[in-house]
RNA sequence: GGCGCUAUCGUCUAAGGGUUAGGACGGAGCCCUCUCAAGGCUCAAAUACGGGUUCGAAUCCCGUUAGCGCUACCA
């Protein structure tokens, strides 16, 4: 069973004493169904109840909620470890529903007792649709005698236990959301839903609340999918005799075109994966996520994970869908790559270069160590947005440039003979110069500019190119210096034979 | 179809009766500069529509339109 550990943030609130927390302990889960991966939505979710939990000192709890044994699949549970894993954010407690089944149960038949649910016979062949309205229930059904319901189920018919919705007098049901504000439905809108199926599994609405009820959660937060589902489970929560949970409903996330967001239609980029693969940072991306549907409503962007856990409040939260801004050619939101920017820019050079050491691999630089990362942090910092770029903005430092056009390294306003004058030049200076620090570097190379009567940038662009094999790179002299003297030297004498 | 929810720049959002409707990303331009970034400055860009209420409406009410959700023996 996997574990999350325990974040910072709550070990370093104050202890308070048991029977104190017992009664005003926070108590949230997020309940994924292994249905499918770990979506971005659903990744949102879990922050909003991890942010809440932590700021009010609560625990958070992950629940498998896996009683559609028909879809249910091992590689969706591994997709969703392996997806909050990553968010490195953890949990406290873990439970599935599978392993919880007696419970549901119990309190399905508790409800049936009170006769607030009934067995309902009819095949699910002959579900009968309602074209003017919405189904409510199936004919005949809700008013079967007790006698005449146990004569048939002990006789092996197989049944649904459905709650039986009050419809006696016009009633309405009401939910104080915390988001949504109050929110209500006439029973007479709500139809006769399952309990149990007739495999005798429990549907998510009785499991969801027996173990909600169960594992007194205190706050249920969500997506607004939910919403309408809640007016069930008041019902649900009342008729257990336990007090409902206070809820929050997310608004949910969109894609571009307003559609909901589908692996099927828009690709991987609706995966948690996916931006962990691009290199995203996980605490960048949870503050990314963060600012959708939430607002801290005071211009902050950028917020490490302990500013959010203090910041986070669910009346921040808003009512409208957010749209995430993907395109085919620019799978990431310009804002989540931007913050993702931010936050890589602040890491120190230790830690960047141990994140960026998987990277680094996976682009095939051999002599990658997290020295030489180090080394050179400082030069790439602020020119990734991802972490996946150190493939393209280092790529030099571990591999000879080889394949670039000679022509790049011919100067603005020059032609060969400049471009193989600067580096001749160069080349004698680099060649005799006592330290090869970028300072000594940069004064020697500015002389020598001067003294050959070439402009700056013209002195720099060949040796630049030969070095890096572009135009664009970090700055020439801190680069120089940390490819050291041979390699440098051994780099312009390669660009001068294609001169 | 029925029911529920929502509507501020392209996107994320702030303002909850009185603001030149603010910020951020992205875009454009300028500056800085050895290139690229980063940084600084500037610009363009929004209250869906129609009625009310009010001295005054993005803000409150009604309607319209649009979008989303629920309407399963899925969650």
């Amino acid at each position: 069973m996997p574990r999350g550990q325990i974040g910072p943030v709550l070990r370093q609130l104050p202890s308070t004493t048991l029977s104190f927390k017992f009664l005003i302990m926070t108590r949230v889960r997020f309940a994924p169904s292994p249905t499918g991966y770990l979506h971005i939505g659903g990744a949102r979710t879990f922050i909003f109840n991890w942010l809440y939990a932590r700021r009010r000192g609560g625990t958070m709890i992950l629940r498998i909620d896996d009683t559609d044994v028909v879809r249910n699949t091992q590689a969706s549970l591994d997709s969703i470890y392996e997806g909050l894993r990553w968010l490195e954010l953890g949990w406290d407690e873990f439970y599935r529903q599978s392993e919880r089944l007696e419970l549901h149960r119990k309190a399905a038949w508790a409800i049936f007792e009170k006769g607030h649910a009934y067995r309902d016979f009819t095949p699910a062949s002959e579900a009968v649709e309602n074209p003017t309205g919405p189904w409510l229930f199936n004919p005949g059904m809700r008013e079967l005698t007790r006698a005449e319901s146990d004569r048939r189920a002990g006789a092996g018919e197989p049944f649904v236990l459905r709650f039986r919705v009050p419809r006696e007098s016009r009633q309405e049901v009401v939910v104080q959301d915390h988001v949504y504000g109050t929110v209500s439905k006439a029973t007479g809108d709500i139809e006769d839903f399952a309990l149990l199926r007739s495999n005798g599994m429990p549907t998510y609405h009785m499991a969801s609340c027996a173990d909600d009820a169960d594992l007194r959660i205190t706050e249920i937060l969500r997506g607004q999918e939910h919403l309408a589902n809640t007016f069930k489970h008041v019902l649900i929560f009342e008729s257990l005799g336990v007090e409902t949970p206070r809820t929050a409903h997310l608004p949910l996330l969109m894609a571009p075109d307003g559609a909901k967001l589908s692996k099927r239609i828009h690709g991987p980029v609706v995966s948690v994966t996916t931006y962990r693969d691009a290199g995203f940072l996980p605490h960048a991306f949870v503050n990314f996520l963060s600012l959708l549907g939430w607002s801290p409503k005071n211009d902050r962007e950028k917020m490490s994970r302990e500013e959010l856990v203090e910041l986070f409040s669910l009346d921040g939260i808003n009512r409208s869908n957010a749209i995430i801004n993907f395109t085919a050619e620019e799978p990431f939101d310009p804002k989540a790559l931007w913050l993702n920017a931010e936050h890589l820019r602040s890491l120190h050079h230790a830690e960047l270069s141990q994140r960026l050491m998987p990277y680094a691999e996976k682009a095939g630089f051999a002599g990658a160590t997290p020295d030489k990362l180090r080394a050179i942090a400082p030069l790439i910092q602020e020119r990734m947005r991802l972490l996946g770029e150190v493939a393209t903005v280092a790529d030099f430092f571990f591999l000879e440039p080889r394949s670039y056009d000679p022509g790049e390294l011919i100067p603005q306003k020059g032609d060969a003979a400049m471009a193989a004058g600067a580096l001749r030049k160069s080349k004698e200076i680099l060649s005799d110069l006592p330290a090869f620090d970028h300072a000594t570097l940069e004064s020697a190379l500015r002389a020598a500019a001067a003294d050959v009567k070439l402009k700056t940038g013209q002195m720099f662009q060949p040796v630049r190119v030969a070095v890096c094999g572009r135009k664009n790179a970090p700055p020439l002299f801190e680069t120089l210096e940390a490819l050291g003297r041979d390699t440098v030297l051994a780099r312009i004498d390669f660009a001068l034979g294609l001169l």
